[in-house]
DNA sequence: ACTAACTTGAGAATTAATCTCACTTTTCCC
DNA sequence: GGGAAAAGTGAGATTAATTCTCAAGTTAGT
């Protein structure tokens, strides 16, 4: 449906060369693999995920450096990490969304939804100050179900949401 | 300072008896061992803690009964299990707190805070809806640091929070 | 081209958590 | 009280995501 326009990834790709240069790390085939299977993406995806994607782009990359890049781009604000509670994370390109975001689980389909939580910021920094602390970040997580689906049968992953 | 008094950890105790004879489990030295360190304490603990508060109490207490347990435990809603995002998991002793609780975890003495977040379940549910969704849970985690620690120096992490 | 510093791949190591299975313990019936 | 079946346990092996090690390959200035 919406898939991501060649101009706008070659620009991006450039803004991660620039990303490397000004932080003093060198430009590499491996790391440009994987900067361009990251923003093929739509949607989440593990590293082991990412490893493949990058592999489709450059087949020598490794899983070593698919872990060593991933603090790089999420230090760098280029991907946001989901830790959802499995013992994997979830990674996300981050394309300039908001920072008021809160993941929405659906316990049917097992979809991670990026769903836009206004005043999050203000209500979490109304949480911490009750013990003289300020914010640094905070993540909304909701488990849920269909509201449809109250009996049987699995959620429709398809349109339905 | 408020420490649990023993008349309440023996009624706990009894409570815990009812509770496995519910289930149809059986009442073993290890599992009353493992509830009893549970409700020992009064703070945050991880798995590998409750192995060793339990083995003060029965030394045969092993570590795959302890990871046995705890799911017991946890789904029963006698134990809180929070997942911050680090590689292990924390546990609470449940004592009929509110369920409108968010963590807030201070970045500089690593401290755990559960404090109380008026309105998270209609908040959650307002995030929920705008996917079709009926929330079953969700959580609030806040990283945060200190106010006045401004520059260097640690984390006050006694009376000051 | 030269070279120092950086980066990488393969596979070993780490570590929270889970699993296996021979051996106990608990329950429950007599 | 025994006795047996079912449930539970400990020790140690296993799993699996992630991190580490280090020899060999690359990059980026000179
Ligand atoms: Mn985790
Ligand atoms: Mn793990
Ligand atoms: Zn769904
Ligand atoms: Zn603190």
């Amino acid at each position: 449906m919406d898939s991501i326009k060649p101009e706008d990834r070659r620009k991006s790709s450039e803004t991660f060369k620039e990303f490397l240069a000004q932080k003093g790390l060198r430009v590499t085939n491996q790391r440009t693999a994987i900067f361009d299977a990251v923003f093929n993406q739509e949607d989440h995806f593990t590293a082991e995920d990412l490893l493949d994607f990058s592999r489709e782009i450059d087949r020598s990359v490794s899983r070593a450096t698919v872990y060593r890049t991933l603090p790089i781009l999420t230090e760098g604000g280029l991907v946001k990490e989901i830790d959802v509670g499995r013992d994997y994370k979830f990674y996300l390109a981050n394309r300039g969304q908001k920072t008021e975001q809160a993941q929405v689980i659906c316990l049917d389909c097992e979809k991670i939804f990026e769903i836009e939580a206004p005043f999050m910021e203000w209500y979490a920094r109304s949480v911490a100050q009750k013990v003289g602390l300020e914010p640094v970040s905070q993540r909304l997580q909701v488990h849920a179900r269909c509201i449809r689906l109250k009996e049987g049968g699995s959620c429709p992953n398809r349109e339905s949401h």
